[in-house]
DNA sequence: TGACGTCTGCGAACCAGTTCACACAACGGA
DNA sequence: TCCGTTGTGTGAACTGGTTCGCAGACGTCA
């Protein structure tokens, strides 16, 4: 993907005249990152916005004994990030490489008054928003509501959802990681997949988790 | 509160000249509401925005089990039901008087033409829903990463911080609501809370808790 | 091919929070 | 003032998830 392509398809700078999109990719640097690499910590300055043109990221908080809950994890085609950049309050999270790719960076200096002169635009980050509050929101409810076999459900039928399109209806994800989106442990994921499988739902490898049949999962998710 | 003055002073509204104020709250309409109104429900159209001159209202969700989670308790002053009007794709919550009072409601089909039309007011939306991310993403992790201590002498504190400039440093909320508000047992909220009391850290009335040392409590959000 | 690091599976003890049951206190009417 | 309602305190049994410990499997890289 090319800095252009990524601009121009996403719904956020997607609705941009061409001319437009060209003033704004003067101001935008690509960045090759490495696998581990981190981009900002919680409390840094908030200086700009990341998209991602290959590779995946995952944003995660650390609680004060070491855990690490990971809050969303973005692939090719996102943006992230635009929480400190839109207040100016400082990162809310930390941004980790998971796997290594290119990115684009726009600097809150030049989008910021890009923003304010142009209201399609801010309608976009605002729709943006909406659903980045939808989400969270889910997240919360389900952790306050929901047992673990329904979070775990639901966790693994969203991610088959999207990257399933091309990569069948496998999973590339280690169960530590899974537990780690959850707040939970990677044992009790074991546990839970394990049982998925005697029952034939799942079949589980090492780094990736197959979905035999999404039916029950979605049953389990609907039953809980 | 009148509804000049709602518009006038948050943050939100209060950056529109008088001139555009006044446009606004002709169509702006009053409703008294008693306690237990149900305001919208999940699901229902976002058909505008809601904005508080006296009163309580909370925002909660309700599992399949008819457990229900509070994500939300507003006060005079505050503007709440902005996701639904921005997205247009339903309401995600129950929204219900919790203390009788009166409300302004600002239809969406007359606010968000005014949205697209002042880009001042589009920045301040986005700052107002990055303040809810902000809040949402912290509830979220404290669900996942904090034990019950830790999150109820949090949220007493940020009860304490909110109701209290007036009320001394007595919070008025039932042990029962409190319990709602981070989806765990009323009994287990009451047992902690009797720790405290035997601690000297609160007073415990019905449907009342006086803090008598904030100090503790931050020890116990610090140190957790 | 062999060795190492990482991921997975699982048993056992433990523990925080839930659920159920009930007593009692406080408040608000009639 | 008495009664009904709602909020609070507490014990006891239970349970879902954690923690610790370890064994084995998988992949990779030298």
């Amino acid at each position: 993907m090319t800095p252009e392509d990524l601009l121009a398809r996403h719904d956020l700078l997607g609705i941009l005249s061409p001319d437009e999109r060209h003033a704004l990719l003067r101001h935008v640097a690509v960045r090759a990152v490495a696998a581990g690499q981190t981009l900002f910590r919680q409390g840094d300055p908030g200086d700009g916005l990341y998209g991602i043109l290959a590779g995946r990221v995952v944003v995660t908080v650390e609680s004060a004994e070491g855990k690490e809950l990971i809050l969303n994890m973005f692939a090719p085609g996102d943006f992230f990030g635009e929480i400190a950049l839109l207040d100016g309050k400082g990162r809310t999270a930390n941004a980790v490489v998971r796997e290594a790719g290119r990115l684009v960076f726009l600097p809150r200096g030049e989008f910021l008054p890009f923003l304010e002169r142009r209201p399609a635009l801010a309608v976009r980050m605002i729709a943006l928003l909406c659903d980045r509050l939808r989400r969270t929101t889910q997240l919360f409810e389900d952790a306050a509501l929901q047992d673990v076999p329904v979070r775990l459900a639901k966790q693994l039928s969203a991610l088959a959802e999207r990257q399933g399109i091309d990569a069948g209806e496998t999973v590339a994800i280690s169960q530590a990681e899974l537990a780690q989106t959850l707040g939970v442990s990677r044992e009790i994921v074991s546990r839970h997949l394990g049982v998925w499988r005697e029952a034939g739902l799942v079949e589980l490898g090492r780094g990736r988790i197959r979905i035999r049949d999404r039916a029950p999962l979605h049953r389990i998710v609907a039953g809980g």
